[in-house]
DNA sequence: AGGCAGATGATACCAGGTCTCATCTGCGAG
DNA sequence: CTCGCAGATGAGACCTGGTATCATCTGCCT
């Protein structure tokens, strides 16, 4: 099973409804390299002559989102992204600041020293987030910066 | 010194000009509880009768995030906050999700479990964020929500 | 096959932030 | 002390990412 018919499953097991758009969405977050926005997926939706909706874009993304298919990202240039990742561990991200490719980061260690801040301010934790923000070995080896133009899509 | 005071310093060190609108921005920031937005610090300013131009507030703010006097947080519910914190040492924060207040948390362990992430994905890392939200002692406490509205603005 | 809950796209709207520009002013040189 | 100008300001246009509304359409269960 690839990762589109995964992301079509997750929509279907959620008890959503299996449309044209919401499977195109599948598609192309599928095929996404790195961090994408809603408007990169507009664009490449139009590039298929495909037409969406903006509004249909975000509901997806949104639902996607809750069912932790992806994950939205606050990258350090105060913009936003979302990412492809694995709903059935929570985890971090570690992203490449220059191609946006992202690998999974298990929790490790960080629900235990997070824990501890807690118990040492007195508060009740509820949630954490930690996002960190680096070169791949891929953008450190090449260098040349072209990579971000280069994989904004590709086979899985 | 009052925190007031290290603000406009803080401006005055970095080798801006200190202008009644900046003095302003400093006054208002040193008597916030928590987090505040940048509409916030406007309208305090008008209650105070005080004009100051949107575009001012935001140029404060980017300010005073360069020179680490405040810095910006992502809340979960994908808004965005200022809190003022602590310009000399790397930190990050634990927020109460009722009523914003925040405290400063050291790096501690983190910085090391961040070096190892890097080095097993063969990242070299650059930034990291944590953000952590929870419930405070004194909301634990008190429980009624009433915090949120009731400390926007105080003495020191 | 039929009906309707649920999904869609268009469009208007909103918040938060940035840009431009004409005007104003803090402050260091003299 | 005052003058001049770099730097700061406010008004307002603009932009981006996201949400709300609503009339229309369609997947899917019966
Ligand atoms: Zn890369
Ligand atoms: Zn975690
Ligand atoms: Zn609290
Ligand atoms: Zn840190």
């Amino acid at each position: 099973m690839d990762q589109t018919t995964r992301i079509v499953r997750a929509f279907e097991d959620a008890g959503y409804q299996t449309t044209p758009s919401r499977r195109l969405m599948a598609e192309l977050v599928a095929g996404s390299r790195g961090h994408f926005s809603a408007a990169d997926l507009q664009d490449r939706a139009r590039q298929r002559r495909a037409k969406v909706g903006r509004a249909t874009v975000f509901r997806a993304l949104e639902l996607l989102t809750s069912l932790r298919v992806v994950e939205r990202l606050d990258l350090p240039n105060r913009s936003h992204a979302y990412v492809l990742c694995d709903p059935d561990e929570h985890h971090h991200h570690l992203v490449c600041s220059r191609c946006g490719r992202s690998v999974d980061v298990a929790d490790g260690e960080l629900a235990r020293l997070v824990d501890e801040i807690g118990r040492r301010n007195g508060y009740r934790i509820e949630t954490h987030r930690l996002e960190l923000f680096g070169i791949c070995p891929l953008c450190a080896g090449a260098g040349t910066g072209a990579a971000v133009a280069a994989d904004r899509e590709g086979p899985a």
